[in-house]
DNA sequence: TATTTATCCTACCAACCGGTAGGTAGACAC
DNA sequence: GTGTCTACCTACCGGTTGGTAGGATAAATA
């Protein structure tokens, strides 16, 4: 199976192409909205050359939500053996996802209306794409407070409210983006990363 | 797909039928993943009769998010009117927020997908669901800072982190209760709700 | 050189979609 | 009675959907 590249092209293979497409036509439009016609277009191909890559809708349905979920594990991975401090852990962590969602909105909306359309199977325990994330602060904010670094709190509570904050603002950019103006836009962008901080160490750290 | 549950209040007449069976099937399945043969089902007519109460499907969709958003902000200006305290109200509005998240889970998904599927339409500024909302909480910030009761900060960034945390808190609800036990996922319903109370406390009150 | 394999195509299908045409039955008015 | 209105029906339409059958092409392999 060996690949002989002749063309060093920045371009991705098809399939790889396709998966991109297909995330952002799914994450727009959400899985009902978006034909599989109108994703073969985007890759300049037709609708059974695209099923010979993936074999139904649901099968490029279910690869895309898996490619996002191993990008968004190993990220988690990388941000975890930051440092040592608790603290700093917890910070590194929140920016891991901060950056995610800013970097891969498409994804953050994505995994969003899987949980609206699909809540069981969202939920399937092990590849619930927040479970990880949870778990290992859940374990890291424990570990503080023992410690003595942080303050006396049900972690998953807690936890919840940050997150919820962090995805809800960003699937509502596009909505804020429209009704600000740009420079108030731009400004509320700085203002809730800020914000969210605070709160952090607010509530958090002692 | 899956048949939707008949509606079974002998009292409604039919219009108010087919809306309450809309907005439950909306909210499932999004505005694509539901045909409005099968809003029809549950109410017991066939789709004919359905365009003939509304013309189209469209209509239809827009007269559920119309309903919902008038109830919203009725339940809004009653809050607001029960007190003249700022701390006082600023927690009876966020009460009224939860309880509308509680009792109309339906109604809260719904506008979190049309935020998704349509952030223009979303935001055009006179019906954008939240905007009401946030208008009236910022400028009783504002009154609260003057009047030395609130902290400094942004009303805006800490709005939207605030009812952020709780509306996807309870998008994620299904969910949740499907990974935990019934008995934690008890727990959580309360803990997150006293977490978010605390963290309005902490940050804005002096 | 012959053959297999990967990739993409045209042509087609049954099922379902939103919506229309046209008719029936009952309630009320005159 | 006759006329009109509402609520609902059956039958049907054109268009789109996800998916299949089978062939063309070109490269990799034997």
């Amino acid at each position: 199976m060996t690949k002989l590249k002749s063309v060093k092209t920045p371009e991705l293979d098809t399939k790889s192409r396709i998966l991109q497409a297909a995330l952002e036509a799914f994450s727009q439009s959400g899985f009902y909205g978006t034909s599989i016609n109108s994703v073969a277009e985007a890759v300049n191909i037709k609708k059974p050359s695209l099923l010979h890559h993936f074999s139904s809708k649901e099968k490029l349905y279910g690869a895309v939500l898996e490619s996002i979920s191993t990008r968004l594990l190993s990220e988690l991975e990388a941000a975890m053996d930051s440092s040592e401090n608790e603290k700093e852990q917890m910070l590194s962590v929140m920016d891991s996802f901060y950056r995610w969602n800013k970097e891969c909105p498409n994804e953050t909306v994505l995994l969003l209306r899987e949980m609206l359309d699909n809540p069981q199977r969202a939920a399937t325990a092990h590849n619930w794409y927040l479970a990880p994330w949870l778990e290992r602060l859940v374990e890291l904010i424990r570990r503080g407070q023992q410690n003595g670094r942080f303050h006396e709190l049900e972690p998953m509570a807690f936890l919840y409210n940050i997150i919820g904050a962090q995805h809800y603002f960003v699937v509502s950019l596009p909505t804020l983006k429209q009704i600000l103006r740009a420079s108030d836009f731009k400004a509320l962008l700085k203002q809730q990363r800020q914000e969210l901080k605070t709160l952090i160490e607010l509530r958090l750290f002692k």
